[in-house]
DNA sequence: TACCAGTATCTTGATGTCGAGACAACCCAG
DNA sequence: CTGGGTTGTCTCGACATCAAGATACTGGTA
């Protein structure tokens, strides 16, 4: 079974062969997987009526647990975008209903941003889209496979953390 | 060893016990060693002046072999963006004097978008060091194992192509 | 108590990308 | 050779994001 990466190792090959290509053979494909799964995870979600920029803020405050608040620093941190995305962010939100916004108590430069039903049943539905669309791209591998593919990639990205 | 994900799986199972999260345990690592690797790509090539959607299209027109030319419309779909956007980049490249602009003598339409001797150079330095960069990403894994993640990754991106 | 470095959030301006549309040239059927 | 659908490129307006700066509050120190 040959894919996209096969033809780029090839070309590269042909005009660099002086040059060890096996990083590519990983990193190319993790970095075109990421983008084909992209675009599955907008699919999956357009069916829930939410957007993945969405997704990520929501789920982060539904994997908090009960009472689902998160402070708008802590969502930064959670989802990897700068403050003035955040605050567009759950200004849309709030827009939409699916969050509200709410004084910290105990700190008055402070918010919190909570989930609102609303918030809780779209993300719970649309994680479970996702999980459904995700388990099919998975189909390929043995659940042996799939383990162990889990924690070649587990070995990769530990060092980052 | 443990990872991001780890905690993120975590997470999941305390407020939704209830789902099979295996598919998180692949893309999800797999979404984060993109944004990771991104960054590392970044690094690598500021080293060498280019930035990465420099990169992107240079490398397209490097591969292609001599004379190292490509119209916009291959260009766009060999990095996946779209024509405004192309039109834009190769507009800067060629400002920077590392690609030139020539009409296709076979279509009046059409235009060819040819690699300078200062782009061929930029973009070579430029990917030593992306190489040099990835095998260091790469050094946790033996060359058995490197090679066993390569064959899971493609058979997860095949279907794609 | 008064200060001040540090922290949390929001605001603002610049920028790169997308999507839709415009325009020119191609090419094939009639 | 003529018309019309297709293709290739560029233009333009909208928009999400980022980076830097503004503002407000906190918590420890003198």
């Amino acid at each position: 079974m040959r894919d996209e990466v096969d033809d780029l190792v090839e070309a590269w090959g042909r005009e660099r062969g002086d040059l060890d290509l096996a990083p590519v053979e990983v990193f190319s494909r993790i970095s075109r997987l990421a983008r084909h799964l992209d675009l599955a995870r907008r699919d999956a979600f357009t069916a829930h009526g939410i957007e993945s920029w969405e997704f990520d803020v929501l789920a982060a405050l539904r994997r908090a647990g009960k009472p689902y608040e998160l402070s708008p620093g802590r969502l930064l941190r959670e989802t990897l975008v700068t403050s003035g995305t955040m605050t567009n962010r759950v200004d849309r939100l709030a827009d939409r209903g699916l969050v509200q916004r709410l004084p910290d108590p105990h700190d008055r430069r402070g918010v919190l941003v909570r989930l609102t039903s609303e918030g809780k049943a779209a993300v719970d539905g649309a994680f479970e889209a996702l999980l459904a669309a995700e388990a099919d791209l998975l189909a390929e591998l043995s659940d042996k496979e799939r383990t162990r593919l889990a924690a070649l990639l587990r070995s990769l990205l530990a060092p980052f953390s």
